[in-house]
RNA sequence: UGGGGUGUCGCCAAGCGGUAAGGCACGGGAUUUUGAUUCCCGCAUUCGUAGGUUCAAAUCCUGCCACCCCAGCCA
């Protein structure tokens, strides 16, 4: 696993730190976590985190902690932890622990009390309004609470109570006491705990207040002796309190450190979890591992290999610059990866019968599994003279340079021989219904025989008698269009997202591996598959059904 | 408008005072039984902008400009 070209920023601040004896107190190891909240599947927004994260971890030989982020109740379950480690596990990272922060709920109402004790915090009857009224403006400070006096001992009593639950949700929430007119409105007296009377996936009714981010990820990862906390940009402004929480707390140095990077955005790409959810929600998609979503596990039913995806995230680096990688070099990652690992087998989509005239017998023909891995092993395709070609590999009227097939013209079969479409029949609608060529038995694949014929382009087929009848499901992954965001976006999307195409496949598709990626060869589609021309492994085989002429 | 960030090729991104890496995209050529792959070759005299310091600046200083983030009892 290469960490990320551009972590050099993060490197840079690792190694200072390191070199003036920092992290000498905790063995110098280096300590980082990946903290998603668990309340949605992880997508491929959150690979870039992951590569950094284990990048880190694996450069400093250090440690990493998978730590759901679980302080709000409302909107988290089991299904989302288990998905999310079945996705960092699919990408192939190895973490050393699987931490909640739900776990550290004494922790750190015990670490609370502690800052009502040292007057670091008080139980504020503000309603959510007034709070957010008296917080003042980014330019006008704000006003200080009138319950921000109160006595230890008051504030210790109703924040029992609070815990207690005798208080309804909003009555009541602990606030730390920083500074109301701080230019930074993170430090106006932020929120530490809320109530809030919803039973916790995994705490049950044990709590009914339940700890704020600000307060629960920093004492979180100082609890996990974490050396690095690396997050995205818009933490930026909650650094201090960060700092400040930590410190009141009263953990020993060294501190966790908090270093943020932007985000990964790519063009076109769909990642905004309410959409996401929403798609789910209501029925546009099969649900969070649909081929055509953005998660990891719709990626990984796209067939798109976890090495691809942690190419691509060293390829686009990490850095602090707000940036939009374009798809184009999401999908060179993907090519790349599946070019050499991809087994090939033919399949058409759209079929046309193609006759040779002049052959009859059959003969069984050698075909390479994958021309590109080296591995040089073959498979056998049988071959009798009357095969399915798809419809665009054929022109009435062939467009300019065109390499394929039209009357008069040669082209090779894959893998077979060289042909010449002599003529054609058109059904009542013009389509073209079945071609008639001539073959040239000297232009055998591997044949030594040196031949005149020449085909300028080479296009795949299905033999008709051997040939598995096939129903293939094509998927357009989502991908924003340029009205988005607005209310139809969901609906819009849907449409012609997933197709079904009935079409023939060779047999060796129907005894591949299951999961197997299968680059479905498509001679002349596209001069370059990318998502967005829906050429990039879209197709799944959705059924074969065998000997569909006997 | 206060504070925090960021500005280097169409898109990412190195660079940290010594005279602009790399990837994607794009263009040209060679090989090719996937119009794929592979393979060459080309692609910023210029680093948001205006000044200043220096023998020397994308790198240091100053002033502007642009964009992003922050006023959840979300994370």
């Amino acid at each position: 696993m290469n960490l990320p070209e551009a972590t050099n920023f993060i490197e840079q601040y690792i190694n200072e730190e390191l070199e003036q004896g920092k992290f000498e107190s905790v063995g110098n190891q280096i300590c980082v976590r990946f903290p998603p909240e668990p309340n949605g599947y992880l997508h491929i927004g959150h690979v870039k985190a992951l590569c950094i994260n284990f990048g880190v971890k694996e450069k400093y030989h250090g440690k990493l902690n998978l730590r759901m982020d679980d302080t709000n109740p409302a909107k988290e379950d089991y299904e989302y932890v288990n998905s999310i480690v079945d996705a960092v596990k699919w990408l192939g990272f190895e973490y050393d622990n699987l931490f909640f922060a739900s776990d550290y709920y004494d922790k750190l109402y015990e670490i609370a009390e502690k800052y009502i004790t040292d007057g670091n915090a008080y139980v504020c009857d503000l309603s959510a309004e007034e709070i957010t009224a008296t917080r003042g403006t980014l330019t006008q400070p704000g006003v200080e609470s009138p319950y921000r006096n109160r006595s230890v001992e008051e504030n210790l009593k109703l924040f029992r109570e609070m815990k207690a639950g005798i208080y309804p949700d909003g009555a009541k929430v602990l606030r730390a006491k920083i500074d109301m007119s701080s230019p930074n409105l993170n430090m106006r007296d932020p929120v530490l705990y809320r109530i809030a009377h919803v039973p916790h996936y995994r705490q049950g009714d044990k709590w009914c207040i339940y700890p704020m981010y600000d307060f629960a990820h920093p004492i979180s990862d100082a609890i996990e002796g974490i050396t690095h906390s690396l997050c995205s940009l818009e933490f930026e402004n909650h650094r201090p309190l960060y700092d400040w929480v930590i410190d009141k707390a009263g953990f020993p140095a060294p501190r966790p450190r908090q270093i943020e990077f932007a985000r990964l955005n790519i063009t076109n790409m769909l990642m905004s979890k309410r959409y996401l959810k929403k798609l789910v929600d209501e029925g546009f998609v099969r649900g969070w591992d649909d081929p055509r979503m953005p998660t990891l596990m719709g990626l990984k039913n796209r067939g798109v290999p976890p090495e691809a995806l942690k190419k691509f995230c060293a390829d686009v680096g990490v850095a602090k610059n707000y940036g939009v990688v374009s798809l184009a070099q999401l999908d060179e990652c993907i090519r790349d990866c599946l070019n050499t690992t991809a087994e090939r087998a033919m399949g058409v989509i759209d079929a046309v019968k193609l006759t040779i005239t002049n052959y009859s017998g059959e003969e069984e023909l050698e075909f390479e599994k994958n021309p590109t891995d080296g591995s040089g092993a073959m498979r056998n395709v049988k071959f009798t003279g009357s095969v399915y070609i798809d419809r665009d590999d054929f022109a009435i009227e062939p467009p300019h340079k065109f390499k394929r097939l039209y009357k008069g013209g040669f082209v090779r079969l894959k893998s077979a021989y060289i042909v010449r479409c002599d003529d054609f029949a058109t059904d009542e609608d013009g389509k073209v219904s079945e071609i008639f060529c001539t073959y040239f038995p000297e232009t055998r694949s591997g044949s030594t025989v040196k031949s005149e014929i020449k085909a300028k382009g080479v296009i795949q087929w299905v033999d008709a008698k051997y040939g598995v009848k096939t129903e293939y499901r094509q998927y357009q992954p989502l991908l924003k269009d340029e009205q988005y965001p607005d209310q139809d976006y969901a609906e819009r999307l849907n449409e012609n997202s997933e197709r079904i195409f009935f079409g023939y496949a060779e047999p060796y598709i129907a005894e591949s591996e299951e999961g197997k990626p299968f680059q479905l060869m498509r001679t002349g589609y596209y001069k370059k598959m990318t998502s967005e021309n829906g050429g990039l492994i879209l197709s799944e085989i959705v059924s074969l059904k065998d000997n569909f002429n006997k």
